[in-house]
DNA sequence: GCTGTTATGCGTAGACCATACGCAGAACTA
DNA sequence: TAGTTCTGCGTATGGTCTACGCATAACAGC
């Protein structure tokens, strides 16, 4: 969340503040020589390529030929450039559902988009998140998803935590898959072979006697086959939207 | 995951290894003045009493009057003892659903062990993690899970599958509430207002005009009740089964 | 045009962090 | 007793974020 103030209301980061679009710059002083949207940039480029850990403050400076320290004129703190990172990370929400839409395929539609965003940013999952949304586009995001359920029985609190599941869940997933794909690149196995290779070891752990299910699951072979990741995400993606429409079905009924 | 050999077989980095009780001490040398566990269980309670973020080699080492640099006779790296750390922080998995459990009860038992787990110690979502799970006590946990699919008629890739999705469930709903508490205590406002206060910051940002459906949420004074948080866990948890649910029927029927 | 105010750029330095390396000495085997 | 091997750990390296303060640039008012 933020700080707050004295009247306990809560204050944004300026950085924040003129994502917004609030606060002017004073007219005094020497021009800036760069800007927050060109560090975000930055940094965001230096994710993209070397990934979140390669994102100090040093190494952001170097990008714009700056000087550490300089970053700090336009952001408070690392956590704040992390925080608009995010922001233009996930980038520009996928739009309110198209006309006609019912809210399960608007929903499936916006779970997609975020799985997406995810997948090309994966960087955006090591992101420590440290509060509810605030900035513009993730506001958006939200108001996309809530429009799914529009025409919906549900009341505006069910929406509110619905639209939660969901996007817990594809964080979750695209967590999982990212996963592989880091051990991969670490380890060298082929992505292709990371279960398999995870489920030789565990087979190679446990004892069938102290394990049963455990071992009938790796028996059944469920790690050596590499499915799609995309039909896992369907899967769960699938099992979440059957719970929400019997849930719509009982306050419709 | 772990390092691979010349044959590509997932090797276990030692601690793990001896956690598993492989691995014999060798008779030479001074006798060992510290033990692994030991040096977790220092860890653990530095992350209980002070958060994750205070849980360095140095501060763990004097937590056991040793040097810093003796911890790196037992421990390959923090991040081993990061998993190992895990390992004990989830404490024992709740053991096998008691008999006539049907799968809903089991599974519902199951998560709520997590989230107690996850909410006694709410640094174990701070963890970053890197990999499949591969400590006895992990296993353990779902082994467990497993077992209360037992009866059902999902096949074994499925009982994986639902698995992960609760799992990831309990891990999201748990951040997000550890998310409010931390918040709380880093502003110094209630518990009780911080969803209001947000509230009133969104409130405050959006046009009504561009985000219509959120400005209908906040209107509905969504955020103004403080609900108990273990109802929106059921809540989510109740869709998620509901969508197992499904799933099994159609697969009996 | 001069002066005061205010912002910027950024150098320096402090307080941390993980950990590579190497050495002294302890405990075992032969 | 000699040799081997393992432990404890001191030192040092290179990295992190960021508090502080100074020189300078740009404007406002007189």
């Amino acid at each position: 969340m933020a700080a707050t103030t004295d009247d306990n209301e809560p204050v944004l980061p300026p950085a924040i503040e003129n994502a917004w679009g609030l606060r002017d710059r004073p007219p005094k002083g020497p021009r800036p020589g760069m800007s927050v949207p060109a560090i975000v940039d930055a940094a965001v480029r230096v994710a993209d390529a070397d990934g979140l850990a390669a994102v100090s403050m040093s190494r952001v400076a170097k990008e714009l030929g700056a000087a550490t320290m300089a970053l700090y004129r336009y952001v408070g703190s690392k956590d704040e450039l992390l925080m608009l990172m995010v922001d233009v990370g996930y980038g520009p929400s996928p739009g309110p559902p198209p006309p006609g839409t019912d809210w399960r395929a608007g929903l499936t539609r916006w779970a997609w988009a975020e799985h997406d965003a995810l997948r090309q940013r994966s960087w955006l999952l090591h992101v420590p998140i440290t509060g509810p949304p605030i900035t513009p586009q993730q506001l958006g995001w939200m108001e996309d998803g809530l429009r799914c359920l529009d025409g919906s029985t549900l009341a505006e609190s069910e929406k509110m935590s619905v639209l939660l599941l969901l996007t817990g869940y594809v964080r979750n997933e695209a967590t999982l898959t990212s996963q592989v794909a880091e051990g991969s690149r670490a380890t060298g196995v082929e992505p292709s072979e990371m279960m398999p290779a995870y489920g030789r070891l565990v087979a190679r752990l446990i004892d069938p006697a102290r394990f049963p299910a455990l071992h009938r699951v790796l028996a059944a072979g469920v790690l050596n086959q590499d499915d799609d990741p995309d039909d896992e995400f369907t899967f769960g993606l699938d099992r979440i939207l059957d719970g929400v429409e019997a849930l719509i079905q009982r306050r419709a009924g």
